[in-house]
DNA sequence: TTGTACGCGTTATCAA
DNA sequence: TTGATAACGCGTACAA
């Protein structure tokens, strides 16, 4: 594999070096057409690719981010990751994903790595368990947006939706419809979306003067999801309205509705955050609470891009509103 | 935000830059404690990080390989990516993740950056489409593994499935059960697998003297397919079962089925190539023809890497086995 | 309009 | 056991 370099193309150009930068950077203005075509000739017959690498080791810019998600799995990341992709696309900047897993250790090894790769930016979906980590980044000026969580005492700005007052609507919908036990399962609480939602579950239900039963908050790993419904509905009052928290927890409850041969719609009724890409197709359609994932990934990407280019170096946390979109799953009127 | 270089850390410790990298790179043998503890200090101290960058410049390799996927949206080309990715990690090599979006533009200007990124190999779905660049790659001697399609005429291994074999069984499957309109849908036939499935319908259907209908063959983009499938059946004598090309094409027949008042499982037969997550939690439970696409990915990423490290310059395809998961989609019994 | 020379942060070679 | 020096491939003053 010969690599052909810029001394190479000059060669054979019968010119220096620093013309045949010149005119890989454009800068024709004081160039005779005759050299001018002479180096494009040669690029064409060396077949010549410049080497980005030495570039950016020059220019101390590498036109690579890094995006950290906490888990590759949920569909919301994904989406999220291809809009950022996306836009950094068309700024010619390339992303490198990559999955922290939900483990702190592994988000700790990947943030290293990718400034040790001199990525010009981090966007990070943050565990939240790597404080010192997170004001290292801050303190030396790296450019860095949260997305879906955010972490209280350092300055890094994030790109969130409104998990309490969304939380909130749907119980009010559920309510709506006659629901008097309703219960959120969602994944432990280590992370503020997690923690925001639970407590507008208890501010709404608080607010309704409803019963507060604690039973009904499940908070667990999705393994252990189905065997904490199963002890759920075993109760001699079982819920009536499942929220769940996320695409995965929506996943084992649909598991354990098969197995356990309960019908959603009928037996409980379901609101599922995310968006499930299949939702309306189902039988009975999923009634989810939407998140704007594509602007957010947008706007994130759009932030980064402005702390990198040192447009902006004082973000404001931009917070987005979830969308409810009712369907079949959850408009069963309970008359007690 | 400064950066500190080697040279930094060589002036605090009081030592030569080569003394750091011996240290960096753990040649330790002939080196005396002390340099080694305070070189040690003096990283510690000024929060040094090792540049990758200018380490790959020199080292010619860059610890960086590309994938390139015809269409992120198509569930098969996430679960490869994430086992290429998965493998690579655990070799301290990270992947860049490129969207080609089934257009072969796209897909040139892709590799081209790869390449000017300096990536030490390529993992690609291809377009087909850019055959002069493929075989460019090949002449240049730059480690490329092919994944899900195959190029004729280019030397470069692929890891695929046995496309025709598995429409074979399907629709032997089918037959079983008393099926004899038996309809294949899928994307237009640019590319190699979609070619062999709709041979292997082909065969399939001489092989067992049934009437080989061409309108039952539909090739159309995802947009079109709804359109398609009704003009499908409106006819007299419309296909009890169907084959979907892939979850793309199965999303289309659900949205088709659904604004059709068409029961999947009753006014049609159904399986489906691809893995789709949910096949077994919905109603009916959606047979799918699966693609062992874990597996796949991991091998390509081996094939790769012994490529790059040129154990191997010789590698044969590899063909898996697709699994067919009978479910009731595809259960009912027709009797004419 | 073009060429010379140096710097970017490493690593490799070879002396010392 | 350590250090000086030359690469790696490109960009850019500054000189010519």
């Amino acid at each position: 594999m010969k690599k052909v370099t810029m001394a190479d193309v000059a060669k054979k150009a019968g010119v220096s070096k620093s013309t045949v930068s010149q005119f890989l950077n454009k800068r024709f203005e004081y160039m005779s057409v005759e050299t001018r075509e002479k180096i494009a000739k040669a690029i064409e017959q060396l077949g010549y690719k410049p080497n980005y690498l030495a570039r950016s080791l020059k220019q101390k810019r590498t036109s690579m981010i890094g995006i950290i998600v906490a888990n590759i799995v949920h569909h919301f990341s994904t989406e999220v990751s291809r809009a950022i992709e996306d836009f950094f696309i068309e700024h010619d900047i390339h992303a490198i994903l990559c999955n922290a897993d939900n483990d702190p250790k592994k988000e700790r090894r990947y943030i290293e790595m990718l400034q040790a790769k001199q990525v010009d930016g981090l966007i990070i979906f943050p565990t939240e368990q790597n404080l010192d980590l997170y004001k290292n980044l801050v303190e030396s000026g790296y450019p860095v947006v949260f997305m879906d969580r955010k972490v209280d005492d350092v300055n890094i700005p994030s790109v969130k939706v409104n998990n309490s007052e969304a939380t909130e609507a749907i119980i009010q919908h559920f309510i709506e419809y006659g629901h008097e036990r309703i219960s959120i399962v969602t994944q432990p609480l280590t992370i503020s979306t997690r923690i925001e939602r639970v407590n507008g579950y208890r501010k709404a239900i608080k607010e309704n003067e409803m019963e507060l039963n604690e039973d009904f908050i499940i908070r667990a790993e999705t393994k252990d999801i189905n065997s904490q419904l199963k002890l759920l509905f075993a109760k001699k009052n079982p819920p009536t309205a499942l929220i769940a928290g996320n695409d995965l927890v929506f996943l084992e409850i649909l598991e354990f509705a098969k197995e356990n041969g309960l019908k959603i719609g009928i037996d409980f009724s379901l609101a599922v955050f995310d968006n499930i890409p299949f939702a309306h197709l189902v039988t009975p359609a999923v009634t989810t609470i939407a998140q704007p994932s594509y602007e957010m990934g947008e706007k994130a990407a759009q932030m980064l891009l402005s702390l990198i280019e040192k447009e902006n170096s004082e973000l404001q946390d931009v917070v987005y509103n979830c969308q409810l979109l009712i369907r079949d799953s959850s408009r069963i009127v309970r008359t007690k």
